[in-house]
DNA sequence: GATTAAACTGTCTTAAATGACAATATATTT
DNA sequence: AAATATATTGTCATTTAAGACAGTTTAATC
């Protein structure tokens, strides 16, 4: 009865419209005014649906952790039988596959980690499983590898597919793009021995 | 005549204070307030010493800048006759000479540069001057190497270096720095043919 | 069309950050 | 000791962010 609720659809809004706050003004940066008029609402409204400031960062939480666990499924099951290293490399260095903000706000919340032990918790299991992952998709191609060849190989993609999207404020991407690949080729090397 | 000036101790005082918050905090997060309690100093003696927040910004940055020219510059003086690649791992990489705190103002900097052109472009020169930089030396070591291999070792070293940095506030450092390091040298062995 | 539950709007209060500046204290020179 | 330039303290005004909540409108059901 009453009038048919907006709460789910207007907090989706507002939590990618601070999404993409953060990856321009950063956590601290991201004020609810900023926020409601990405959204397009009024800030009472930001309260209404979503409660104070300390829930929307909750929620913003929740979000990212939710889309790179879909995300990261989405590559799993495209992963192709045989050469899934190649295919990981296509994912995280591409053009077309890479998002800057995406990462920017994982940085932003990694950031934030350093001062608040609960999203340090959380971040930190994130950055654990990113890592596993990856290993254990290299691992898959070459398991003959060692295992500190695939950490090792494992971490260095990872940084240079971080370190390419927090220079992306600098607006040089089109020149660090294809060393940022190549490293990557060299790093793959290492495993197929 | 009259009371003698403390205008450039103070002012370092001030500077430094706001480098270390901006480690902490970020740029947003780097109130004058906090900046003022972590030198020591009443917020109006910030004002009366460096001026507005403006100013004390573009101070950040000078030092910043500064501080990065003469630190390169001792490794360049310390830099062995041969071998110099090994050494700027070590430089780069080794827990007593890393230092986490220079490299996240350094983000925090960069991050901001998404939204000041004055700020974009100083960063934009250092990044490139320090990849230059790397890349002399490694070509140094390596002279056959190709530009290309240069360009991706260089890169790849730079990133490996930052993401550490930026994965300092998660403290797992103690896992992820022997990863950097091993493919780091995973990528100078690339040069060694 | 009355009822109802929720979306929306507007405004008030409080707190925090910044800017401006008056007033005072202190160390140096003459 | 007087003069002076600067450090230092304190206070006030303005702006911005956040929290709270009353009042209005709207789209459903009965």
């Amino acid at each position: 009865m009453g009038r048919p609720s907006k709460k789910e659809q207007r907090t989706e809004e507002i939590v990618s419209a601070f999404y993409r706050c953060v990856a321009l003004y950063g956590l601290e940066g991201s004020t609810l005014e900023r926020i409601a008029e990405e959204a397009g609402l009024k800030r009472s409204l930001v309260r209404h649906f979503v409660g104070n400031r300390e829930e929307l960062v909750g929620l913003l939480v929740d979000k990212v952790l939710i889309l790179s666990a879909e995300h990261w499924q989405g590559v799993m099951t495209l992963l192709p039988a045989e050469n899934g290293a190649e295919y990981l490399l296509e994912v995280l260095f591409s053009p077309e596959y890479n998002d800057a903000e995406y990462t920017l706000v994982i940085e932003s919340l990694i950031f934030s980690a350093g001062r608040d032990e609960a999203l340090q918790q959380r971040m930190q299991e994130w950055m654990q499983g990113f890592t596993d992952d990856v290993a254990a998709v290299l691992k898959k191609d070459y398991p003959s590898a060692s295992e500190q060849q695939l950490a090792a190989v494992s971490y260095g993609l990872i940084s240079l597919y971080f370190n390419l999207d927090s220079l992306a404020p600098l607006g040089m991407n089109h020149i660090y793009r294809q060393p940022a690949q190549v490293a990557a080729g060299y790093l793959l090397d290492v495993l197929k021995n």
